[in-house]
DNA sequence: CTTTTAACCGAATAAATATTCACCTATGTT
DNA sequence: AACATAGGTGAATATTTATTCGGTTAAAAG
């Protein structure tokens, strides 16, 4: 028998990420999927049991890699530390993975996205949350609600790479120092 | 003749944004519009030529009624307070019209967007640029990338507004003070 | 080398959705 | 009151898109 190609597989969801990047999970379809993977439509088929399916596979995916992997190294580090490293590789990830992010997105608005992935954002978050109140512990974060503090990282970075991303400018250490000092003056004691 | 009834292009439209929010622009369909406004399919066809001009006159008028109509009273007052109340008035906006917002986002990335819509987006964005230039000559603002500070404040405002929304809380005097604080001290000499 | 099995394929089909149209109905005009 | 005109309608049609299926091919097993 013939075994699966993790690259046909892999060039779906390339696929699948593009597309959504040009013209949005809206203009979507398996065939321009099938097309821009260079494969079969059918094909799609042998891989994935719908295209709801795929979507949500590929969501999975995407969340499993992403953000999350850096938590461990930075345990040790003292919090301002640990944040400014947080902010330096959640930008450059977004700013790098920037349609990836866009098919997230718009994955959580659609009517594809089942039970079991809606859960999966959380882990990031959790860990961003224990960090502050740390911070707060020791008196160098502001006492203010978390979530309007969390609000803030999350909202600005994710706003800062988009731009970024649009008008195709690289992201350089100046804009990364400058962009952390705001953090850091908004949340600061 | 008869003459068409306001009410009934009212309807469509609150009917667009509720689906949309329900299951994203991906879920609409003109028969759940029509059937959530009350009227038959063939009557979307008397107020619009096809799906697509009626997403899109829905963004024009979104856009042109949005948080525009508030910056002409604030002219005369000092940089700090004008910001703040734009701030105030961002969140307040944001948080009640929140399934707008989503309408608006996702139309943003759909291939259903003509090039006219896109244009619209900018008037806004200029005020903000040209308030923070402002404060930044009298030298109570940062000398930082302008990019880099109307980031923090729409991305943050955003965030903010839509975590508020989705967790139904109520948008307090107490988290507009204490946000925008943070927003303050982020930006501010 | 032969057999077996599952990948691979895209034309054909099914399903979902946008759009039309022939027929009503309400409102303004004469 | 009679007419003219444009709104209002949803079943029928057209279009788009997901999914199936019978046949072909390539890799593994024996």
């Amino acid at each position: 028998m013939k075994p699966k190609d993790e690259k046909k597989l892999q060039a779906i969801f390339d696929a699948t990420i593009t597309l959504t990047g040009q013209e949005g999970i809206v203009g979507l379809t398996m065939s321009k999927i099938a097309k821009t993977a260079k494969i079969g439509i059918g094909t799609l088929y042998v891989y994935f049991e719908s295209k709801e399916e795929l979507v949500n596979e590929l969501y999975r995916q995407l969340k499993s890699k992403g953000t999350l992997s850096m938590i461990d190294d930075l345990k040790q580090l003292p919090v301002k530390l640990q944040l400014m490293e947080i902010w330096k590789n959640t930008l450059h990830y977004q700013v790098e993975n920037h349609a990836q992010m866009l098919f997230m997105e718009q994955f959580l608005n659609s009517p594809f996205i089942s039970e079991e992935s809606r859960g999966l954002s959380h882990r990031f978050m959790e860990y961003l949350g224990e960090l502050l109140k740390k911070g707060q512990e020791q008196m160098i974060i502001k006492q203010a609600d978390e979530g309007i503090l969390m609000s803030l990282l999350t909202g600005y970075s994710r706003q800062l790479s988009s731009q970024l991303a649009a008008t195709k400018a690289p992201l350089t250490e100046q804009i990364i120092n400058e962009s952390f000092a705001v953090c850091w003056d908004a949340i600061k004691s």
